[in-house]
DNA sequence: TTTTTCATGTGAGAAATCCTCACATAGAGT
DNA sequence: ACTCTATGTGAGGATTTCTCACATGAAAAA
């Protein structure tokens, strides 16, 4: 009769990932856990099988002869059983629906979905940004909540979003009060961002634009900036990537805006919505430095 | 790449035993647990998986085809897992060195072993029964500890030793004094056992026998007693089989000898010598009440 | 030859997971 | 309607897993 009551199924996990990479250290960053844990189940399993796994240099072990094969043995059974999750959840069980704003979507989220991918394959995400995503159904919602609102109980803070004035750097003048006549370009969904920027940074009190030039979505701004059409007021993660390749120029810094970014997932033991709002977290580390 | 790092291995295998066995509670017997306990691994697996395993009545419920599918899959990985076990304890790895009385052995280890087997079939038990095994190297050794004797550090006490008289039920007469002839029975490897049981009870000052038997070895002096070749003093776990389905009576009940078996394991961690000594344990729990 | 770097081993204690216990709930059988 | 059997679950305890910090060892570099 099959038994698996001592079954040391973590110690098995782990040294089936030491022997597929050949190293400690390697294993114990796939499974995101210190070197000495992977190395503890290790020296447990050899333990319970009674025959040395690894060999050799104590701080460059070789898998022994007999920890090869089993590894290889333990690699086809935990690809079947990857393999068994994969198809159970085919259908739309691996389909995460993630409602956001189309700009977060279009400059921040869009461009990083490959790493998600690339990391979590067997989950397609699926966008939903436009108004309606208030009223249906999805796995993961992120939020900007403004200043004084209170969270809801499966929320979960991200960053305190950060503002820039950001200009082409072809447009940034050898005196800054040039900039003052420089075109102000808006945006009809955050009509208030100039004054909140004002108010936060006590710059911008003599700015006299000539112009004003309103846009209808952020991302529509941030691409006028970008063509040298004038000066924005943006949330940094929109535009960190530009202003880390010179694309666009921020001198004035950044600011707090008082708006926090946050993720709501009511059922976050699902393993695609846990898995996508821990990445999530690493992908936006960042800005909470 | 692959990436184990988030794999519910301890629900995996509940939920494996419990698809194998179609019934939570069996799952938890197979695996030493409560019901709970798989109820609870079940649940969060569904969980993980975003789709039902289990459907229907709350207090029979049924593989769902999802679930069914999946458990089988789930079989035949694990089954792959407990096949490279075996696997790699081939040679001697999985051969297990019990020392003990012979008397022990036979009349008590031996008539059990198929049990054990049964339960671990990649164990092969050898036992040394001689003298020798004081030096030679086992996994496991029960042992005997007189009155005031200390205990090793890696020495588990398992039940302190009962003694009785016991006696062929032909040979008990009508009257208990009539008993005070019967020839005694009397064991070269423990001579003062008489003088310990006298101690004990307060019986047997009055014990007159005609003749004096005495064999090489206890189970010798069992068998005698046996065949109503008269009465022995035997320690109660060697002959409580005998008792229980009436081939040996033991009039005068059973007494504490101060004596305590005791198994010595010096490397328990080693699954062989672990489920053996557990086992052990189980079986001996008759004795310990 | 000495120093530096890198990888693993491990003691001690914290954190997380797993489990038990006890009871509630639900459905089938009597 | 009652009993029996099996599962579900709150609360808290037990065990396992892990981190942290440092030690150790061996190869590479200076």
């Amino acid at each position: 009769m099959k038994n698996r009551k001592n079954l040391p199924v973590a110690a098995l996990r782990a040294f089936e990932a030491a022997a597929r990479h050949g190293q400690i250290s390697r294993a114990a960053d796939e499974l995101g856990v210190t070197h000495g844990a992977v190395s503890r189940h290790v020296s447990h399993l050899e333990d319970f099988v009674g025959v040395p796994l690894f060999e050799g240099a104590r701080n460059r072990p070789k898998l022994t002869e007999e920890g090869r094969v089993f590894g290889l043995a333990l690699t086809s059974a935990f690809d079947q059983i990857e393999d068994a999750l994969r198809s159970i959840g085919r259908g739309n069980g691996d389909i995460l629906d993630v409602a956001c704003l189309s700009t977060f979507a279009m400059r921040w989220l869009i461009p990083r979905l490959h790493e998600f991918t690339t990391i979590h394959p067997r989950f397609d995400v699926r966008l939903a940004t436009d108004n309606r995503h208030q009223q249906v159904s999805v796995d993961v919602r992120i939020l900007v909540v403004p200043p004084h609102a209170e969270l809801p109980k499966s929320c979960v803070p991200l960053f305190n979003e950060k503002l820039a004035l950001v200009v082409a750097p072809s447009l940034v003048p050898d005196r800054v009060e040039d900039m003052l006549t420089l075109p102000r370009l808006e945006t009809r969904t955050r009509p208030q961002v100039w004054q909140e920027w004002i108010d936060a940074t006590g710059e911008g009190d003599a700015f006299e634009p000539a112009t004003t030039r309103i846009f209808d979505h952020y991302h529509m701004t941030i691409e006028a900036a970008l063509n040298s059409l004038g000066m924005a007021i943006a949330p940094w993660h929109l535009i960190s990537g530009d202003i880390a390749s010179g694309r666009l120029a921020a001198p004035f810094g950044k600011v707090d805006s008082k708006y926090v970014y946050a993720v709501d997932a009511p059922r976050p033991n699902k393993a695609k919505t846990r898995d996508f709002v821990n990445w999530l977290k690493e992908a936006t580390q960042e800005f909470r430095d």
